[in-house]
DNA sequence: CAGCATCCGAACCGATACTG
DNA sequence: CAGTATCGGTTCGGATGCTG
């Protein structure tokens, strides 16, 4: 097992405490820095589940408070390549965000979650 | 399915949009902010692989810049009821940290995630 | 409709220092 | 060893108001 994000714990110049393999739990912390901010996962879980869909549905469905946190929100996944926004040139303006294939992967693995967070 | 989590989206008094099956991904919301804080997700996939495990060992391993934001962490899963807390009642102190059930279900579903970020 | 600008309070995180 | 106390900087999130 391989990954880009340098930790000690993976760095193979290191010491191994015990010979044997080890685990990295750095990655996950990375993982969470993208994920864990508001409304982050539950715009990857909607869109995989509905498709593309448009800025206000994602409001209303999310029950988003405050408009400018869920748009900073799509602005950083956009930037992180998770999901993809298409703006289409009519009056009224009409924007959809959907998942990229990124952001499917990151979808799929988080169906389990999603599944034991709604019966909790 | 349902959840005890409450919103708009998901009360049965409210009028279905569409007259179909609604997913609510409100739940999903309330699993990120136990689990978004810094070092949660790292630590319950820890003691999910290895077991009870020791705080100096969770310093270590998760590479904690400073114990106190580790330390309120671990009580926060404690009062969330996914992790335990023991004390030795031994001369230097240990305590070692492990899964509850509730913890464990967690875990579970968080492999995927994990495995995924470590390719990433 | 789909947002961004601004302001402000709350929460978070790291560093340092200290205790049982 | 295994923490807690404190403090200050930074980020986050909500509310309001305004544009293309």
């Amino acid at each position: 097992m391989s990954h880009t994000r340098e930790c000690a714990c993976c760095d193979p110049g290191a010491p191994a405490s015990s010979g044997g393999e080890m685990t990295c739990y750095c990655p996950l912390g990375g993982v969470i820095e993208t994920v864990g901010r508001k409304y982050a996962m539950q715009v990857v879980a909607l869109l995989g589940a509905e498709g593309p869909t448009r800025y206000g549905e994602l409001e209303e469905r999310l029950e988003v408070t405050s408009s400018s946190t869920l748009s900073d929100c799509l602005s950083d996944l956009v930037d992180e390549n998770l999901i993809e926004r298409r703006s289409f040139d009519e009056v009224p303006p009409r924007v959809e965000y959907s998942l990229t294939p990124r952001g499917r992967q990151l979808e799929e693995r988080l169906q389990p979650l999603l599944e034991w967070a709604a019966t909790e």
